[in-house]
RNA sequence: GGCCUUGUGGUCAAGCGGUUAAGACGGAGCCCUCUCAAGGCUCAAUCCCGGGUUCGAUUCCCGGCAGGGUCACCA
């Protein structure tokens, strides 16, 4: 059979250069030595998850650790999946996020050496290597109808044997150069496979970077390098995109595990130096007692949305994906607590080889463990960003006196005590801790657990001597003389002792006020809220809880 | 079902033939205290099962069992 004619019948492409020339175009890059190349390489089929932000995290940690390069290609080769403004969400998902692209789809640089980055506008190096396969015999037409493939994986489950388009099934691995151009006269529509020259007699053992020593079998299967529409297929755009943009690690989910034989045998028979791989565990859930995967339907916390919703500090999000990522970051954190996460040497030889569940509990703790970290300042802006977007038409009214809200802020979060206070988890339950403080949205319900009478007296005999001016322990000593004129015990230890002899004591005073002024009954330093409210609205909190 | 893979407290996990089997989250309790939060202290809770190998297995081997992944002209 004359392989040159056919593959100019098949790829009739006149824009194609010689094979050389795609490698003089992408020349090995100029790194340190060590410095890992990594990359992003989504479909621009709608919204990245939280699944693609973990394995972006340890794509961006190791190039920038190692001094490489992190970088955004595009897998737009399924012209079905593509959803408009995808590309642009993607980078500020991870823009949001602190993680930055050095090179790429849509990306500012003067790296952008190794483009186009959309697979789509490659489909002329694609051609040119598939045409080149056909020419040296290992890759081959294939006319087959969707049907017949169905009909034979019927056959083949029915049979309980390998599915697929391999050895006796693979029908037009051996058609005549006669079949194939009635075939093409016919203007039957086809698809280029590989002639794969894997058997599965024989094992593979391969090493990968995440999971270690993993034995596969060689692959036997003519998989579909070139789609009918004439764009490749993942695997193939894998193949040349990865040598071309000298990709030395990639980074996936352990889903392309099973396809990697194929992928080690296209590598071979293009003739490319193998990149190194680490296939990530995906992250998991509980549901109805059993592991499964986060789905994208199914579980709204894999949106990265629901976090920002949520208010979710981003970095606390990332700081929670770097825990599992590498089980010994929290303890590097902790001796060093003031340190940027970027400091820490992340390696790939710590991260996880089974799947860790998603830890909604262990979230919160990180999260607001970093809200405590941040100044007044920060916490406003913070805050004030989430409820610009998020918040109610209340929130947005409130937020806008920055001076009352950030005097709020130094008493939640305890900003100059000696231990701060972790009361804010995320902006969505954290604005909620301001309600109390604006007239508009208060709304007590005074569930008082003493009598009328007591009450009464507490409230109107602590309004009768409250004095704004008066600090924490003059504030307190008032508390305490009103405990003692109404029958309660004005010392913890006397009524510890003897609780029978009082109608309660200081800390049920304190609970009153509490109530009547904030409508619940925990809240902050108290002596503080009043403070914040000012003596007018204090004073009319307290008689209004009269009055009730 | 075939193939690949994983199996340490409820969760994330250290551990690499001899350990009182770290630590963190969560839970319980105590202390502190005007309540809450924070903080300090304490407690409960783990090596999937069965065979080997070995003086000795959580660690090594084999077999079960259980979980996960995958079997497209999707990535």
């Amino acid at each position: 059979m004359d392989l040159k004619k056919l593959a100019s019948t098949l790829i009739p492409d006149n824009d194609l250069l010689p094979l050389e020339e795609y490698e003089k175009m992408y020349p090995e890059r100029q790194l340190n030595k060590g410095a890992e190349v990594t990359r992003l390489a989504p479909s621009p089929t709608g919204f990245i998850h939280l699944g693609n932000l973990y394995s972006a995290l340890a794509d961006e940690r190791i190039a920038h650790t190692t001094d490489g390069i992190f970088y955004l290609r595009i897998e737009d080769t399924d012209l079905k999946r593509k959803v408009d403004g995808a590309v642009e969400s993607v980078i500020r998902s991870l823009n949001y996020f602190g993680l930055n692209f050095d090179e790429g789809a849509e990306i500012d640089s003067p790296l952008n050496n190794y483009g186009p980055y959309y697979q789509r506008q490659r489909a002329s190096i694609y051609r040119a290597y598939v045409k080149d396969l056909i020419e040296r015999g290992l890759a081959y037409p294939c006319f087959c109808t969707e049907d017949e493939l169905n009909a034979v994986r019927a056959e083949q489950t029915e049979r309980k044997e390998i599915t697929g388009y391999y050895g006796k099934y693979a029908k037009c691995r051996n058609l005549s150069e006669q079949e194939i151009y009635d075939n093409l006269a016919q203007g039957k529509p086809f698809v280029i496979r590989l002639k794969s020259q894997g058997s599965t007699e024989n094992k593979i053992t391969f090493k990968d970077r995440i999971k270690g020593d993993i034995t596969v079998t060689e692959n036997d299967q003519d998989v579909v390098i070139l789609k009918s529409d004439g764009i490749p297929t993942y695997h193939f755009a894998h193949a040349i995109d990865d040598h071309f943009m000298h990709t030395t690690l990639v980074i996936r989910g352990e889903e392309w595990l099973s396809s990697l034989p194929i992928h080690l045998e296209l590598f071979k028979v293009l003739g490319f130096k193998l990149p190194s791989y680490g296939h990530t565990c995906s992250l998991m859930k509980v549901d109805n007692g059993v592991k499964r995967k986060l789905s994208k339907r199914k579980d709204p916390e894999l949106s990265l949305d629901y976090y920002r919703q949520a208010g979710y500090y981003p970095k606390a999000v990332v700081k929670y994906l770097m825990t599992i990522l590498n089980s010994n970051f929290e303890e590097w954190e902790r001796k060093n607590p003031t340190a940027d996460y970027r400091d820490f040497k992340f390696s790939i030889d710590k991260m996880g080889k089974s799947g860790a569940l998603f830890d909604i509990d262990k979230l919160n703790d990180v999260s607001k463990a970093e809200l405590a970290t941040l100044s007044e300042d920060e916490t406003y802006a913070f805050l004030k960003g989430w409820v610009d977007e998020f918040g109610t038409e209340q929130d947005k009214a409130h937020f806008a006196d920055a001076d009352y809200i950030k005097k709020i802020i130094i008493l939640i979060c305890g900003i100059g005590g000696k231990k701060r206070r972790k009361d804010i988890v995320r902006a969505e339950t954290g604005v909620r801790l301001f309600d109390y403080f604006f007239d508009d949205v208060f709304n007590p319900e005074y569930a008082f657990r003493f009598e009328k009478g007591d009450v009464t007296a507490v409230l109107s005999k602590f309004a009768a001597v409250y004095d704004e001016n008066d600090d924490n322990n003059a504030w307190f000593a008032k508390v305490k003389a009103v405990a003692a004129e109404v029958g309660f015990a004005a010392e913890m230890s006397e009524y510890k002792q003897n609780p029978e002899a009082f109608k309660g004591s200081v800390a049920d005073v304190a609970e009153i006020l509490r109530i009547a002024v904030t409508g619940m009954p925990n809240s902050p330093d108290l002596c503080t809220v009043m403070r914040i409210l000012g003596k007018d609205r204090t004073l009319a909190r307290l008689n209004a809880a009269i009055q009730a």
